[in-house]
DNA sequence: ATTACTAAGTTCCGAGTAC
DNA sequence: TGTACTCGGAACTTAGTAA
């Protein structure tokens, strides 16, 4: 399914853990709060507790009172962190899910120091909505795929879930190609991100990501010149593997 | 030497990557220009180099294309990236120093998730310019420094150098006693923060870091119940072992 | 002592442009 | 096409307090 929804500009502060690389406007954390993250994880001891105060946090991070006070109420509310508040100070301690964001920047950080990139992943694909064809079908989306991609593509799309990280991960060591959006007079229809792939090391196809759109970070879509599902003989439920193609 | 210059607010939001977790002024790198670094990392591979336009990062970024140009004005000022502007766009690489501000979230990341941290640093004793007498003799200060260390200071502190990545750490891993600054007519004393440690496995005292100094960040302050430099005969370039002391 | 609200001040971003 | 400037408004931070 593509729900586009607004065009490329309109740029949201919040972000997820994505590293300012994708384009997934799920509201996560935002940037700014990674750092108060990562100095709670070294001072709990990252799977411990930590006792202290807003006033002692912000002399230790240079920062004020009520700028601690607001972040630490931030990253509890996005759930990275709990926090219990008494009149003698806050107890503190990083969640799960703050262990994962620290981990996913960890990975990041990693792979850049190792130049390790995954050149593939994989998937399952699943049923669209239809609109899809729809989008695909539209004549000014299709004449750019033409030329940004090089051959023209069957209206539908072949979508598919896999894992968020290795999705982030994949289409950040490839060439982005962009389709511009466009406005008619009832609506305006957003960008649309392309990355040159093959699937399952038969087809050449392409991966694409709708700017903005409210699709969960696992799931994107594939195009080609020809209807996947048939030419690849796929169900629902089918595995799929998507491999980078071409030049970086 | 100490030099205090502000009282403790007047917060600078640029930071180096010691990330929020140490007080040094020292104008590195604004936090948030910390994911466009990593970005530039990953998409150039490190050590090769992206040619790319501030359109194009601005979509895959989520950001203007305004601040993407300002941002890498801002790393290429403070070096952590070099930048080749032309009318084709704009080719980047990642210097040395931005490698380094790199890892150094890097082995932060590793720490916490390794649960490992340094217990001790090792620091070359270095000559102060006699104004560390001059403020520890200070009645406000001492007040405090026997009040919350639970000892009367030496007038006098040892100043030592040591290696600054190391230093963050371990500070980072010790309970923070804060001495509160204060003012007279004349001018503004800063705060000052303490960590209780032990000096060559032998005398027990605290490493000092006044607020919003202009020490770099390579070097430090010890103070202790008596002259550390008789007690422990030391001299200029006599090699130091600084050790956590108690809880944490 | 705390935390955290409101209002004021500051910084930052992005639209419009210049080149 | 590019990059990058100005400037108005949005977002963020902090001071002053309330609870």
């Amino acid at each position: 399914m593509i729900i586009f929804s607004k065009n490329h500009t309109g740029y949201s502060k919040i972000f997820n853990i994505t590293f300012l690389s994708s384009s997934f406007p799920f509201p996560f954390m935002h940037e700014r709060n990674f750092f108060l993250l990562l100095s709670i994880a070294e001072k709990s001891g990252f799977s411990g507790q930590l006792d202290s105060s807003t006033v002692q946090l912000s002399r230790e991070l240079n920062s004020s009172q009520q700028t601690i006070s607001r972040n630490l109420k931030e990253l509890e509310e996005h759930g990275f962190i709990s926090r219990a508040v008494s009149p003698a100070g806050i107890r503190l301690s990083i969640t799960d899910s703050g262990r994962k964001e620290l981990r996913r920047a960890l990975i990041k950080l990693q792979h850049v120091f190792e130049e390790k990139k995954p050149k593939q992943i994989k998937g399952t694909v699943k049923s669209g909505l239809g609109e899809g064809t729809y989008y695909t079908s539209l004549p000014a989306y299709q004449k750019q795929f033409e030329e940004k991609l090089g051959w023209a593509v069957f209206s539908g799309t072949l979508n598919f879930s896999t894992e968020r990280d290795a999705l982030d991960e994949f289409i950040h060591g490839l060439k982005m190609i962009y389709v511009e959006g466009f406005k008619t007079k009832q609506r305006t229809f957003g960008g649309i991100k392309c990355f040159k792939v093959k699937i399952n090391d038969a087809v050449e196809g392409a991966l694409i990501l709708p700017d903005r759109s409210n699709i969960p970070r696992d799931e994107a879509e594939l195009i080609a010149r020809v209807s996947l599902r048939k030419k690849l003989s796929l169900e629902n439920g089918s595995e799929i593997r998507i491999s980078a193609e071409g030049i970086h």
